[in-house]
DNA sequence: CTACGAAGTAGAGCCGACTCTAGGTCAAGC
DNA sequence: GCTTGACCTAGAGTCGGCTCTACTTCGTAG
């Protein structure tokens, strides 16, 4: 146990869900905003900020954005204020990205549900028909 | 040029946009609905149905359903009559996994929707005042 | 004092879905 | 008769994102 500030990699583990591999291995790819504390022994001490930070680079990395780009908006955060604009033309520029995802996968979707419902009503006719016999 | 029932593996990428060699992979994978054909020096003859079903197997790898998945679903079309319970097991599965998919994309839309929305704002109100002074 | 569990590092390995290479066949055009 | 281009096969290579291995170091519990 750490003080209330700090946690350990596998207290951020469980936290976020990711396994402390992909913790040390995101660390390696620079995709955390801000250098994480070591304690004694050299382990990694977290803070609520690195814990919520992570959060987002998970939102981020479920919906595509491809690890080199989160390390490229963390390194804009990492160099403070002064570069917004930068960051919001990678947020749009995303944002842009999972709209047309979203259009696909809905397009998929359309498809899926009606072979389902050709499907459903093939296999009700039959077990109806076994009724009837 | 082939009769007009017969496209050559290249029509057939121009005509789904998959590779030459995704089409030898696909067909590799067991992924095609009936074996393909083959014309005069052993070269590939599709028809139009192949290209019909590689576009459905393209919506359903487009949403993320492995190969291996798409090949059991094959199989169970390839071996005809008797089995639509079971395909419509596997289109319901996957319906309800790209369900799940649009539910979670959206989330993440709405993170980044909202972070856009502060970015902007802010890079607005910069923009404001330096056009005041 | 020994064993355990959780941490550390460096680097190898894995998986899925292609993509590409090497080497060959064949028909059409110059 | 030679080149070109589209096709063939078998199998190797690539890429992204982890995941796992090997080995070490701690701190605590039995």
């Amino acid at each position: 146990m750490l003080g209330d500030m700090g946690l350990s990699i596998g207290q951020v583990a469980e936290r976020t869900g990711l396994s402390v591999h992909a913790l040390r291995y995101y660390e390696k790819e620079g995709i955390l905003a801000h250098q994480v504390h070591r304690g004694p022994g050299g382990r990694r001490v977290y803070t609520q900020q690195d814990v919520d930070w992570l959060r987002m680079c998970i939102m981020l990395r479920m919906s595509g954005m491809p690890v080199p780009e989160i390390r490229r908006y963390t390194d804009l955060v990492r160099q403070g204020d002064g570069n917004e604009s930068q960051r919001l033309d990678i947020l749009k520029e995303h944002q842009e990205r999972v709209q047309q995802q979203m259009v696909q996968l809905q397009e998929c979707m359309d498809l899926i549900t009606y072979k389902v419902g050709i499907y459903q009503d093939y296999v009700n006719s039959i077990a109806a028909r076994a009724v009837g016999q």
